[in-house]
DNA sequence: TTTTATTGCGCAATTT
DNA sequence: TAAATTGCGCAATAAA
C-alpha cells in the first residue's frame, strides 16, 4: 500500500536500480505495459458493451411496456362491459336490455391468459 | 483532415517554431491542455451520468412491468370467472349455480380505468 | 507475490 | 476558435 509500484516502475533510464541488469527490465517493463495496455481494451470493450445491452434493454422493456398497458386497457374495458351487462341484468332480469349483444364474440376475445414473458 | 495538429502542438522543447517566440506559446498550449483536461473531465463525467440514469431505467421500467403483468393476471381472473358465470346463467338460467358468488366484491373490484402512466 | 481487470487521468486527433 | 468526444497509453490499485 506504500511506495512500491509493484507492477510499473516509470522508465527510470537514468539510474540503474540493481547492478547486474542492463535492459532486461525494460523488457519487461514493456511487456507488461503491453499486457496491460490490451487487458485495457478488452475492459473497455466489455464496458461498452453492457452499456449498449443496457439500452436495448431498456428499449425492449419499453415497448413489452406498451404492450401489457395496451392488454390492461382492453381487458379493463371487457370487464367494464361485463359489468354492465350485469348490473343491468341483476336490476331488471325481466329486460334483457343488452341481451342482444355479441356475447359469443365477446367471450371470444377473452384472453386465456396466453402469452406469458418474461 | 491531414496533419495540422491545429490544437496542440506537442511540447517542441529543442527547435523553436518561429523567431519571436519565447515560451508564449507553451503557456498558452498548458492553457489548452489544461481547458481540454477539464473538458474531458466534464465529458466523461456526463458520460458516466447517462449510463447510470440508464441502469436506473431499467429497473424502474422492471418494476412497472412487473405491477402490468400482475394487474393483467388479475384481470384475466376476473374476466375468467365473469364468463363462466356467464356460460353458466346462459345454458342454464334456471339453475343459478354460482349465483351466490359474492358479484357485488367482483364489481366493485373491477379497475376502473383509472391509474394511466406514460 | 504475480497476473489480469478496473479506473482515473492526460494527450492528441477529431467532431461539433 | 473553443468546447465536446473519443481512442489510446500510463500508472495506481482492486480483484483474482
Amino acid at each position: 500500500m506504500i511506495l512500491e509500484n509493484i507492477f510499473n516502475m516509470p522508465p527510470v533510464k537514468g539510474g540503474r536500480r540493481g547492478v547486474s541488469d542492463a535492459d532486461d527490465e525494460d523488457d519487461d517493463y514493456r511487456k507488461r505495459r503491453d499486457r496491460n495496455n490490451e487487458a485495457v481494451k478488452k475492459s473497455r470493450y466489455k464496458s461498452k458493451q453492457r452499456t449498449q445491452e443496457t439500452f436495448t434493454r431498456v428499449s425492449k422493456l419499453k415497448a413489452e411496456n406498451q404492450m401489457l398497458e395496451d392488454k390492461v386497457k382492453t381487458l379493463t374495458k371487457e370487464l367494464q362491459f361485463l359489468k354492465e351487462l350485469f348490473l343491468a341484468h341483476a336490476s331488471n332480469a325481466q329486460t334483457p336490455k343488452l341481451e342482444g349483444v355479441d356475447l359469443e364474440k365477446l367471450l371470444e376475445d377473452i384472453p386465456d391468459e396466453k402469452e406469458k414473458k418474461t
